[in-house]
RNA sequence: GCGAGAAUGGCGGAACUGGUAGACGCGCCGGACUUAGGAUCCGGUGGGGUGACCCGUGGGGGUUCGAGUCCCCCUUCUCGCACCA
């Protein structure tokens, strides 16, 4: 490998910044702050592959051009360490889940630092670590004076392969999404978080962030705020009454029957004898359909239900209406309980006609009977609404059933308060004592940490208690009055530790506090936070809710925490595996070669299908940094990770692109033997150098590196063509290339004759007058078509322009013999002759 | 099914508010240096004719002097949500 001795380079410039404590949070407060972070990762077993420092690199730049430019940076990095695969391979191993934490954050450490990463290492902070779990648990008292934490029985997702519940978030299609164990439901008594009190503010304060409008419309959708109002029914001959949650109150003139939940409370009361049986059947044949397979119906699939025998009183109107019980109404949404409007939604309308339940058009519009009629339209058949618009009759309809009692305009939200036990080991104790009278006690905060107890088996007991119910020592405890006491033996969630970190960084050391509020008060918000959109709704969700709690208690200054957000895209490989739908076996890329255009596999011959995945151990497709540090060094790494595509995209890595980048360093190594004369000008290299400063400091705001990176390099040809440089212009080149590939620039600035590095060295200026060029070129259509080209200076007045382009010999044979009807100068840039 | 986004050479991708499509890089081809090279450097590289011409940004319409860019319809892909009343 020619080139630059890259191992040595990196190596004395990683020490260098190690000894010198370079990167050392600043403690002044005199310039302005720039917080950026990176969601801090999860340190599992596999180590990292190219794929995970995408972002960090992106971030890193961002951080040392920000230090150039005269801000204080905060730029941190830890780790969220507690969580089930620790403990499964401790299980697995037979040695403690810290042990294996531990070891994983090990590898995750020496993998970043080759990266030449600009970190605060100092400030390095575990969640698993009691020093920090204490704060997670300080929290949460907070959470729970504020009575946001309370237990209920509820219906869970169990994981029987995990033994634990799992919230509603971290199961799809009945499978726990990290490792596809299957999830079944039961009803236990857990811990909840009320972050539906939120929910509102949750919303709103969407509008006052940064951050990618998709990622913006997922959290609205997941929280699924919508308006409406709740109608209260009567039943017919009972002293009963349900409550309805519906978005369209305006049609309540073409309610023709009525549905409660399977589940509904009331479905016992009501329920004739000569219905009862069918009912119960009904009931029991859907408890037994996992909610999974319920909740994945579309609307116009084919419905299910069982009147009930009983009928209610519409409220409007006062018609009598049957009451059926039907699996397509939810227990957990709204109220349970729903009206019936066929002639206008679609699910009502496929169950009103399997069940040839009538259809009474209440809006005009469409053909009621063929379909459900969604649309807007002038009502009919309603009374005091007739003629009034969907707007319109329904402020008019709540108006109505608030003044008589029936109902009132409300608001719904898909989401639900936030499932907070855990039955596992490797998590947060909560700082809660159960007294024998049945009250829950906290742990006072002077108490605290609760430390996980040492355990040597962290499954959960024969009786199904969590694994910490194993620890009876640690379990039976007193109140500080003597009064002997159980704790809490559910541990937290993994999200815990991840809604708070970024505050924590802002004082890591502190031992008094959670964090300094002096440090809150200069580095919140984060000004830039990165990482994966596979976070997009529930960690940002979650810490959102945390801040705003934190906030309403005066202990955060600042109402939103990110206050921009970037999702960096994935980094995707060529897979091999010999069945096309991915299933089949994968093969390393060593394993496969091209025989006549097709993939075989090396050994046996047998084809193998390609196909661009997700870079992941499993199929076999990753590449280690640590080999391309070898190979190419940490800089070209970098350079590279910028320079696939834009940072928000998915991108396929290719090894032989790092080869590229790495051809473009020793290009600007070489640049350094060039013949130096200070008073050498060439305006073109000059022009593509300050377009490259102009661009790359762009990019720090606008995080596009990859043109940046581009120009860069074509600042780099440039100046190679000129074969003469400038000690200026080096020093420029150095610089702005410094965020990039900061190991060879701090040798390059070195070898320009400067001590110190370069980490905190002025950004250079762009001169603008460097960009202006002496001569544009102009293209000159013909009816649209290009047809030559002509140089002109760029302040060339619109008839110069003209008369040049008439003259040019390649333009003036189309401009013969016939007659110009239209010249359009876009001064700059085109001449377009329209002729005819 | 609903919502959001995307589709440009062999590949990753450039193209500011509609204004010379294909920057930069990979790969490939040719050359140089070499005992040799998967090393390095230089040159070429959208397709077709191969003269100074035609065709080209998923497909079809439209607006415009001019469309990758704006509008309508369609196809495909990615992501998210999925009976939420």
């Amino acid at each position: 490998m020619a080139g630059y001795d890259h191992t040595a380079i990196e190596t004395k410039w990683r020490d260098t910044w190690e000894r010198e404590r370079t990167f050392a949070t600043p403690t002044d407060r005199s310039k302005p702050k720039y917080y950026v972070l990176d969601m801090f990762p999860y340190p599992s077993g596999d180590g990292l592959h190219v794929g995970h420092p995408k972002g960090y690199v992106a971030t890193d730049v961002v951080a040392r051009a920000r230090r150039m430019m005269g801000f204080n940076v905060l730029r941190v990095m830890g780790w969220d360490s507690f969580g089930l695969p620790a403990e499964r391979q401790a299980v697995k191993e037979g040695i403690h889940p810290r042990a294996v934490t531990v070891r994983n954050v090990a590898r995750f450490k020496s993998q970043l630092s080759n990266l030449g990463l600009s970190y605060d290492w100092d400030y390095e902070l575990a969640t698993s670590d009691v020093k920090y779990y204490r704060w997670t648990q300080w929290i949460f008292l907070k959470l729970f004076e504020r009575g946001l934490a309370y237990q209920a029985e509820v219906p869970v997702n169990w994981c029987p392969a995990l033994g634990t519940v799992l919230a509603n978030e971290e199961v799809k299609d009945g499978k726990y999404v990290e490792t596809g164990d299957p999830v079944e439901k039961r009803m236990m008594k857990q811990w909840m978080l009320r972050i539906t009190a939120y929910a509102e503010r949750l919303v709103d304060d969407l509008e006052a962030v940064d951050w990618p409008e998709g990622i913006k419309q997922m959290q609205r959708d997941w929280i699924g705020r919508s308006e409406g109002a709740e109608v209260r029914f009567e039943v017919d001959g009972h002293d009963a009454s349900f409550e309805v949650f519906t978005t369209r109150p305006d049609t309540l003139f073409g309610c023709t029957y009525a549905v409660l939940a399977p589940e509904h409370a009331l479905v016992d009361a009501i329920t004739t004898d000569a219905q009862r049986g069918a009912v119960a059947a009904y009931r029991e044949q859907v408890s037994k359909v996992a909610e999974r397979d319920r909740l994945a119906q579309a609307a116009d699939a084919p419905k299910t239900g069982v009147f009930t025998g009983a009928y209610a009183i519409c409220p409007v109107n006062g018609q009598k209406v049957p009451i059926w019980i039907a699996d397509y109404v939810l227990a957990g949404y709204g109220t349970g309980a729903v009206f019936a409007c066929p002639a206008h939604d679609e699910r009502d309308h496929a169950f009103a006609r399997t069940f040839d339940l009538p259809i009474v058009e209440v809006v005009s519009g469409g053909d009621v009977q063929a379909a459900a009629y969604t649309g807007d339209g002038p009502h009919v058949n309603s009374g005091f609404m007739d003629g009034l618009d969907i707007d319109g009759a329904k402020k008019r309809v709540i108006a109505w059933l608030e003044e008589h009692g029936r109902g009132r305009g409300t608001v719904q939200y898909r989401l639900r308060d936030w499932l907070f036990s855990r039955q596992r080991y490797w998590g947060e104790p909560f700082p809660l004592v159960h007294t024998p009278d049945g009250r829950v006690v906290p742990v006072r905060e002077e108490d605290l940490p609760v430390r996980l107890p040492e355990l040597d088996d962290y499954r959960p007991t024969e009786d199904g208690q969590p694994p910490l119910a194993r620890a009876q020592d640690w379990v039976h405890t007193t109140l500080p009055d003597g009064t002997p006491a159980t704790r809490e033996t559910n541990t937290m969630p993994q999200w815990a530790g991840s809604c708070w970190y970024y505050l924590r960084f802002v004082s890591p050391h502190d031992e008094g506090a959670a964090w300094e509020a002096d440090a809150e008060h200069y580095w919140m918000p984060v000004d830039l936070y990165v990482g994966g959109a596979e976070h997009a709704v529930l960690h940002l969700l979650y810490a959102r809710f945390w801040h705003k709690v934190l906030y309403d208690l005066g202990l955060v200054s600042t109402k939103e925490p990110f206050q921009r957000l970037f999702n960096q895209g994935m980094v995707h490989a060529m897979s091999f595996n010999d069945s096309a739908d991915g299933r089949g076996r994968f093969y390393y890329p060593y394993q496969v070669e091209q025989r006549d255009g097709d993939w075989v596999a090396k050994d046996d011959g047998r084809p193998v299908h390609t196909k661009v995945m997700k870079m992941s151990k499993s199929r076999y497709n990753v590449t280690n940094p640590d080999d391309v540090c070898t190979r190419h060094g940490a800089d070209a790494l970098r350079l590279y990770e910028l320079f696939m595509g834009p940072l928000e995209d998915g991108a396929m890595w290719e090894d032989a692109g790092v080869a590229g980048t790495r051809r473009f360093l020793d290009k600007v190594v070489r640049l350094m033997e060039l013949p130096r004369d200070e008073s050498f000008v060439d305006k073109a290299a000059d022009r593509a150098l300050h377009g490259a400063i102009k661009k790359v400091t762009e990019a720090v705001e606008s995080l596009r590196f990859n043109t940046a990176i581009s120009d860069m390099m074509i600042a780099t040809n440039e100046l190679t063509r000129a074969g003469t440089v400038r000690t200026d212009q080096l020093e420029a080149l150095v610089r702005i290339l410094a965020p990039f590939a900061p190991h060879l620039a701090e040798e390059l600035w070195e070898g320009l004759g400067h001590r110190g590095g370069i980490s905190f060295v002025a950004w250079p200026e762009v001169d603008e007058a460097k960009l202006a060029v002496d001569t544009v070129t102009i293209a000159v259509q013909v009816n649209g078509k290009l047809r030559g080209n002509i140089h002109v200076a760029p302040d060339a007045d619109k008839d110069s322009v003209l008369a040049a382009a008439r003259a040019e010999s390649s333009v003036a044979k189309y401009l013969d013999g016939v007659t110009i009807r239209r010249e359009v100068v876009v001064p700059g840039r085109l001449v377009n002759f329209v002729v005819g």
